[in-house]
DNA sequence: GGCATACTGTGTATCGCGTTCATAGTTTCA
DNA sequence: TGAAACTATGAACGCGATACACAGTATGCC
């Protein structure tokens, strides 16, 4: 029943319940001083630049004490994604539609000034604090909606995703290396470079949008108006939804 | 202007455009096999299984021997998320909605039956040949809705988007493996997990959401439902969006 | 027909990274 | 005071991606 769990020991460590030793020298570290540095090396660097033993010599460590702290690698790169995490704005008073809008895109700010969350995110189900409190300030502001808790958390969810899938759009077409990786020297070659390879016959609803000049230049290819775009359809789909369930169904 | 592109070579491979050489021994592989049996390989044993070793001992050459069709693995999963896409269906008279539910169901059941695709997305703006077919009928679809090129676009972004972010959701809390990996040894701990974890204190709006049960047993927290109703969110706004355009606004 | 050429597959080698293990040192409790 | 619990360390292992030089093989030109 209400038997003790035992988490993974980076759960622990990552709601601050360090364990209650009270033998042997102080540790030298705490989780938060490694996420910091892992963090500020994958800033700089991108997640490449963070492996076990340039963290440790940032912290001036030998590389397998982190293994004091953390079970793996992996364990490490989810504290660090709940760590980015800022505290989310506060829903107080604000119409739930403009908080959600407001919440969507803080979302996506994070991960665009911190891209390497994009190679981490579709891991494990959230488990951190910080992360859970973004999740709880969106149902707070939805409360009162008439919805219920389970579409509440729906309606988080579809966010979450939709702030993930723009800026992993974004990052891809604006990215610092993605798109030289691909031999496209900047956004405006995609246009071209998909003009080059698709035949109209087999690709005609395709060939028109590049010919309409849709992907050509960043401007008219990814910017904020379709990010408010994509938001929007969502918001407008969420108000309908409330306004079926006011009315009764 | 119209300069001879340099692609990289796996592009050029993928749009069967082999270097046009005839000196030299016959290639013995082509990047169809060496894709399959990397697709092979995946499904099996998840992409952890995926390694230039093992994918050259299945195609039953010596490892190195790849490397003369991508130039690297991260070419290779490249070429992989194209050529796992099955053809897409065809939106030939049928009603743009019920097209697009059904565009973006297959596509979120792609992701499912061929998990590792979601530790690779988030990749580069699609350049294969599949994956441009997809974006085409969804294009297609569209016609004569009255919307833009560019809205076209964007529509069908969010919509794979949302295919993307409901197929990581189940994955991570139905998965195989995740979970296990997380300490929870089914879906229906997640709540539970929560609830030990959380103070109502701090998260009182996600704390009434777990007393209500939303994250207790498979059924209550991921099921097709959500996916419905997801997916009629971005729907219900893409249709007021039309209604809006046709009234000429 | 023969030879240079361009191309193919292989074996070897290197480098970096994650992780394990035995060890030496350090602090607290009995 | 001594034992127990815990810390950080260095060396070592295994694996995986990739570079390179080499040997073999088919084509095109003379």
């Amino acid at each position: 029943m209400a038997e003790e769990w035992s988490f993974p020991s980076v759960l622990e460590r990552m709601w601050g319940r360090e364990p209650t030793t009270r033998r042997g020298p102080r540790p030298r570290l705490d989780l938060p001083t490694i996420t910091a540095a892992a963090i500020e090396i994958a800033d700089a660097e991108g997640i490449g630049g963070v492996s076990m033993a340039s963290v440790a010599s940032r912290v001036g460590v030998a590389t397998t004490a982190l293994y004091r702290y953390i079970d793996s690698k992996e364990d490490l790169l989810t504290a660090m994604a709940d760590a980015v995490a800022p505290l989310p704005p506060d829903p107080e008073g604000m119409h739930w539609r403009d908080y959600l809008a407001l919440w969507t895109r803080a979302q996506r700010d994070i991960l665009l000034q911190h891209s390497w969350l994009l190679a981490i995110s579709a891991n494990v189900p959230p488990m951190g604090p910080r992360r859970l409190l973004w999740l709880d300030r969106a149902l707070a502001a939805l409360e009162g909606t008439g919805l219920d808790e389970g579409e509440r958390v729906n309606v988080a969810s579809s966010l979450t995703g939709f702030a993930l899938t723009d800026a992993s759009l974004i990052h891809n077409v604006l990215g610092d290396s993605q798109l030289d990786k691909a031999g496209l020297k900047g956004a405006s070659d995609y246009g071209e470079a998909l003009a080059a390879v698709l035949d109209p016959a087999d690709y005609p609803a395709l060939s028109a949008a590049v010919g309409a000049g849709v992907f050509s230049g960043v401007v008219g290819w990814v910017d904020d108006g379709d990010f408010l775009f994509g938001l929007n359809l969502l918001l407008d789909g969420v108000e309908q939804l409330i306004a079926r369930r006011r009315a009764g169904t």
